[in-house]
DNA sequence: CGCATCCCCTGCCTGC
DNA sequence: TGCAGGCAGGGGATGC
């Protein structure tokens, strides 16, 4: 599910119930998700307070009152949700400050507020990790992460000095998140098509020889920002069953131009071309041939 | 380095 | 209705 938009809107739905809160009580329902918890994980949560809630490329971060940082990465199908406590079913009920679990109900984060957060991943693809804040610049997860696509260092220059040279298609290159931190494969397609480039063409092709950015560069920074901000704006995109933690759905899969949207004609003004779906490293590609060049 | 392939895992949809 | 196969927002390991 979750690209940067989508783990934005999360951070953005957790952090009111989260920031400030203490952890009163951490129940890890299985010992692994895609990697094992931290060692235990449950008893070194227990008790401490989240002093804030950030994100990075498609990482949630954490902050903890002990200097670590509770790092937590959505995968394909992980969600949270909160429930408010004090809601009880029938008056006189004091026994539903909790939802019900769900199937796949992972983790739960009981807060000294009453509100519980249930991290929710059918597919386990996510995880979740315990990292010291003075190490995180370093770690290996993020060492090597490229600039934030709404944030100041990412501008033509940089993303032409990143993919000078480079033979790869520019696609698998967007999906780099050393080169660019938190596109996934709608947002990369919904760019590309947004500044008429072909998911195929090399990447090097967007610098010159010294490395400095021509103008599909240019075109092309313009639409990742524009579509990663206007879906932020829009709380993400809804696939399937996607979240919001608290429940609601995103609307930016009404303003998807081309992903998932096979055969349909191309909105590009005045092109006459039909949405195709081809595969590149396994994984579906959806553009204009016509006017993605 | 570039690139394809496979893997992790569950659920849903399609076609037979 | 049942079942097999394909596909899904991510990312890492492996092999050529």
């Amino acid at each position: 599910m979750p690209e940067l938009p989508e783990v934005e809107t999360v951070r953005r739905g957790l952090a009111p119930a989260m920031e400030n809160a203490r952890l009163e009580r951490v129940v890890a329902r299985r010992p692994d998700l895609r990697f094992p918890l931290p060692e235990r994980f449950a008893e070194r949560l227990g008790g401490r307070t989240v002093t804030g809630l950030g994100r990075r490329a498609k990482y949630l971060l954490a902050d903890l009152d002990d200097g670590m940082v509770l790092v937590m990465h959505l995968g394909m199908s992980g969600s949270f949700r909160v429930s408010q406590p004090g809601k009880a079913a029938l008056p006189g009920d004091f026994h539903h400050p909790r939802s019900k679990i769900a199937a796949h109900d992972h983790v739960e984060f009981v807060l000294s507020g009453g509100a519980t957060v249930t991290y929710n991943d059918p597919r386990r693809f996510g995880f979740m990790l315990l990292v010291p804040r003075a190490g995180i610049a370093t770690h290996p997860m993020f060492a090597g992460l490229g600039a934030e696509p709404v944030g100041n260092a990412f501008d033509a220059a940089y993303l032409a000095a990143r993919l000078a040279g480079r033979t790869m298609p520019l696609k698998a290159a967007l999906l780099d998140q050393r080169i660019v931190a938190g596109l996934g494969n709608i947002y990369v397609c919904e760019a590309l098509h947004r500044a008429r480039l072909s998911p195929l063409r090399a990447a090097g092709t967007l610098a010159t020889p010294a490395g400095r950015p021509n103008m599909r560069a240019v075109r092309l920074v313009e639409a990742i920002r524009a579509v990663i901000g206007e879906a932020i704006e829009a709380g993400g995109s809804s696939l399937r069953d996607h979240v919001r933690a608290d429940g609601s759905l995103g609307y930016f899969q009404h303003a998807f131009r081309v992903y998932d949207r096979e055969g349909a004609p191309c909105p590009t003004p005045g092109c006459r071309g039909t949405v195709t779906r081809i595969v590149q490293s396994g994984r579906s590609t959806f553009l204009c041939p016509r006017c993605q060049r």
